[in-house]
DNA sequence: GCAATAATTTAGTTTAGGCTAAAAATATAT
DNA sequence: ATATATTTTTAGCCTAAACTAAATTATTGC
């Protein structure tokens, strides 16, 4: 399996809503940077190869076996994820290109280890859920920052926009994975919030509340 | 750079004995399990960037800047390969073939951060010298077992052959790296051993002792 | 229901890195 | 010193994965 159509199965995987969802040639196109030719080209080679279901004119959709494929990629890139903000001193920002290039190391004793080592983590560092070795994903309870009432309190546990920009807007807040957030009250007029973490308060914009995970404690 | 032209700039490396010294297109195809034909293209690319001195007939040098650019991969290559074995836990005859994958990840953070995170390990697990960040190796102090005289001692730090069947020899023996071995009494009749390792003696072969290397002490 | 528009596929190129077969240069042996 | 053998290069093809431009199919507006 080449770099290049391990990528297409991701793309895939990450455009589908369920597992019956087609997803479109042009939305592929635009999610990996590419013309719309080329995944049609992509799609049938991947077709032949019984990972992908496909009809002219009628998207693409994973098998079975496409499925596990995609999930074990994002089962590397997760994992060395968090080994690299763990281990290596990366910061949030830093670590998706790098795990982009390791994903696609190709060893089942090497990302086994790797979980072993890390302590089987069961999300990354953006509070993504890492699949199991059997592809299973367990759901994860994360919920947004801004879904939280007044008095409320939970451990950050991920973004949901991953933006290099966003993430360092987080550092610069002092908000880091693991920290503990409590809603102190919240401002109906814009809907900011003040939140207090260890013997810190500062108040975040809705827009930040709405892309940050907590996990309610 | 591509994966291959990193592959090329290694193989010619290591097929050097000094940096003056041209190495033929016939050599490096066998070196790479490739045709003469595909070095020749290679090679010819790898010129036009000035990674490479090269005349018709005359075989290919590194230049300066292609030389450090072929020991960077090899520190790479050597760091992941501490790695591998300290810390997930690989043995000596595992580590070869993912190290050729991971030697390519490029990131400059990520190769500075695992060199701390392993405490600037000088030697790999088969005792070759690790390069530094600028490209400079020291000389390694190793000699073969076979060198020395009865009643020494070294370190065990390396072997020259590093076939899989030899690794797992070594393995069966019960010898690993850091061992420290005793010479108790060498036998002129076949050339052969007696060495003692812990509170265990064994016997070693001459072909043996002239494979594995070990550092006086 | 049909024209206009949008999405998708096809056909034909391109580039990287291989390959084979033949030609050219170099090395060797008598 | 010349014929033979070896090494290296050239020329021409192949495949993967991209691209552009043109053709085809779907969708939408009226």
């Amino acid at each position: 399996m080449t770099l290049s159509e391990e990528n297409y199965l991701k793309a895939i995987y990450h455009l589908s809503r369920d597992a019956q969802d087609e997803v479109s040639t042009n939305a592929i196109a635009e999610a990996m940077e590419t013309k719309a030719s080329s995944v049609t080209d992509m799609i049938k080679k991947l077709s032949e190869k019984k990972l992908v279901k496909y009809k002219r004119y009628q998207g693409a959709k994973l098998t079975e076996e496409g499925r596990l494929y995609a999930v074990n990629v994002i089962r590397k890139h997760r994992l060395w994820e968090v080994f690299l903000v763990e281990k290596l001193n990366f910061s949030w920002d830093e670590v998706h290109e790098v795990a982009e290039q390791l994903e696609h190391i190709k060893s089942d004793k090497l990302i086994e280890e790797l979980d072993v080592f890390l302590d089987n983590p069961s999300v990354d560092p953006h509070g993504d859920p890492i699949p199991d070795r059997h592809g299973n994903i367990q759901p994860s309870s994360k919920v947004l920052l801004a879904t939280l009432r007044a008095g409320e309190q939970g451990v950050c546990v991920g973004v949901r926009n991953s933006s290099r920009e966003f993430l360092q807007y987080l550092d610069k807040l002092g908000i880091s994975l693991g920290d503990e957030l409590k809603v102190l009250s919240r401002e109906p007029f814009d809907n900011s919030m003040l939140i207090g973490t260890g013997d810190r308060k500062l108040s975040v914009s809705s827009l930040t509340a709405n892309n940050l995970y907590v996990k309610k404690i």
